[in-house]
DNA sequence: ATCAAATAGTTTGATATCAAAATAATACCG
DNA sequence: CGGTATTATTTTGATATCAAACTATTTGAT
């Protein structure tokens, strides 16, 4: 997939890396997909999933910051969860703006079936690196994702 | 953002790794859509001009394939393309189920005009990274997206 | 020649996604 | 206190996205 443009050899390379990063991306996550090891979710309800997993319940907003997702979205994929009965949502009687966001039973329990078959599917897909790469790759990544955060 | 999961030290690192990797390509993605170097396109609109741009015109099912969106995606995109007077379509004589795809004057212009300030923007955000880095980062990706083609 | 398989494109139904506007509740400032 | 600013969530309207079913056309095999 070469680049097909006419720009200084600095702009070349910048889109080379670029395309081939977020093609990288797409074909594994496509792949992923496919396995099939996310349980019938889709990938937005799984992240909110796991998330809640692993750090318990919190309000929407926190949802969608830790997701980078906007907050519509997630009030969305939260319904779509909800009428599933995976989660549940409850008023926060001290400040009544927040909603708090917690796995129901059934929620809990898909999900802790269902992560380690998807980090097990990730982790084979990854494996095609070394450790080594594999922390080269991260720390390039890490340079390239900073300027955001607060 | 660590990964907060109990796994063997294999798993750990290539969770660890593919979160900073689809974060990167998250906020990077982000950014430059906030940078709004795109003139009113949305992604998939500016992928489909600009591989017509510069590829020339081709039928709906190369154009799917090379962006790696599914068929009935691309017909959706070349419709709003196609109303907004950017491409047009025509049925190949030769065999009728092809429909070649091409840039009208306005889409020629609209994306000759654009694709110079979004390559600049990307160029802009990936030169945190060295030259070097980026090769490397090209290297690894490479490795993680094979598997397909065919 | 004929009919089955393959291919290109469209449609359908569900979910996602954003930006921007609207609501609701709280905080803050004078 | 009272009104303005801020924050959390929802809604709206447009576009995207997939999988799967469907239509139209061509190819191939007998």
């Amino acid at each position: 997939m070469p680049t097909h443009y006419q720009g200084s050899p600095r702009e070349v390379l910048a889109l080379d890396t670029f395309i081939k990063l977020t093609r990288a991306v797409d074909s594994l996550t496509a792949r992923l997909h496919q396995h099939g090891s996310m349980g019938g979710l889709t990938l937005s309800q799984f992240g909110v999933l796991e998330t809640l997993y692993h750090l318990g319940p919190m309000c929407q907003s926190q949802i969608s910051s830790k997701l980078l997702l906007s907050t519509g979205n997630i009030t969305l994929v939260i319904d779509n969860l909800e009428k599933r009965g995976l989660v549940q949502r409850q008023r926060d009687s001290q400040d009544r703006r927040y909603i708090t966001v917690s796995l129901t039973e059934a929620g809990q329990a898909l999900i802790a079936q269902v992560f380690p078959l998807h980090a097990a599917a990730i982790a084979e897909e990854i494996s095609v690196l070394e450790p080594g790469e594999q922390e080269a790759l991260g720390q390039l990544c890490r340079k390239l994702g900073r300027k955001e955060n607060s």
